[in-house]
DNA sequence: GTAAAGGGTACTGATCCGGTCCAATTTTGG
DNA sequence: CCAAAATTGGACCGGATCAGTACCCTTTAC
């Protein structure tokens, strides 16, 4: 239903952690203690953005997890993509080449590519430092429409 | 993953297909031809949009369905909402009282709630009438950045 | 060497989606 | 009135996906 996974706001939610002592070394255990979160859970997520380059990861008895660059530089898209794959709201993406079979039939495809690039470049605008900024002062993504001219007053349809 | 479901995605392309020819009259096997989708999902799909307002329908006979209103005024928003409930890309929205526990230690909460709207709006502002628009001769969906200045580092808040 | 941390993989239960089917109701039309 | 055609409503099942857990291995500090 337009969800994002609960691993992904997890994943999130610990990032912006992690985004808040930047440099400092974050273990598993603790964060997990931190978040509330079952330690396995914990554990499974990181793994996952490390092994994507989000995280940099230090073994050892001293080990644990930082950024593995600036906070205004990560994207919640990139997380997103990390944890759960490529972004797109429709099955058909353009990058998927066979199947779908309606593609003949089908009139609406590429407006919904257009759809799902305007989503993905908002998620990709907000990075994991405005996530955190609980103060909020500054709206994070605005939206707006050019050359739209066919329904201008269709806006208030809800 | 950020997907709508295929019912949804079916539901948008049977709805621009009767935008085509409004105040006719279809049935749901002859749309299920035409899309070459099982009659039965189908139908299950125009009963679900026949439910929630968004057709007409007409029973008996010479029955079948036809929009509830101007292609212009209908919303991909409203197309999703009717079918698979409320948008929202997150799992603890505002209007979700109760759950999730983490609500004090979360502090993106309050970003994701933005993200959320800012995502229905898009929706909010595409109609059926844009969808079927094969041409695509101007962009559906734009977005801006107020107030962010992601690029400038001023917006390191820490 | 041992303890503490990450790394990888496999597994299970629950949930949800896609898809199908059947019985009931309504209308047309002879 | 009766039969045919269409919508309406609900139940049903198989499969995919997600959440969460467990196990075992490798690496590092002391
Ligand atoms: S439904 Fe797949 S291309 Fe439109
Ligand atoms: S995870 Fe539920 S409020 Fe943040």
């Amino acid at each position: 239903m337009i969800r994002i996974t609960k691993q992904t706001d997890y994943g999130i939610l610990l990032l912006t952690r992690l985004a808040g002592d930047p440099g400092r070394l974050f273990t598993a255990p603790e964060l997990a203690i931190e978040a509330t979160l079952p330690l396995p859970m914990v554990s499974k997520i990181l793994k996952a953005l490390a092994r994507q380059g989000l995280l940099s990861s230090q073994r050892g008895v001293k080990g644990g997890y930082c950024l593995a660059a600036p906070a205004e530089e990560i994207s919640v898209a990139r997380v997103i993509e990390a944890i759960e794959g490529p972004i797109g709201i429709t099955e058909c993406i353009e990058e998927a080449p066979g199947e779908c079979g309606l593609a003949e039939v089908c009139s609406v495809r590429s407006n919904w590519n257009r759809i799902n690039r305007a989503i993905r470049e908002a998620l990709a605008q907000i990075s994991l430092a405005e996530m955190g900024a609980n103060s909020g002062s500054a709206q994070l993504v605005t939206l707006g429409n050019s050359g739209k001219g066919a329904g201008g007053a269709s806006a208030a349809t809800r």
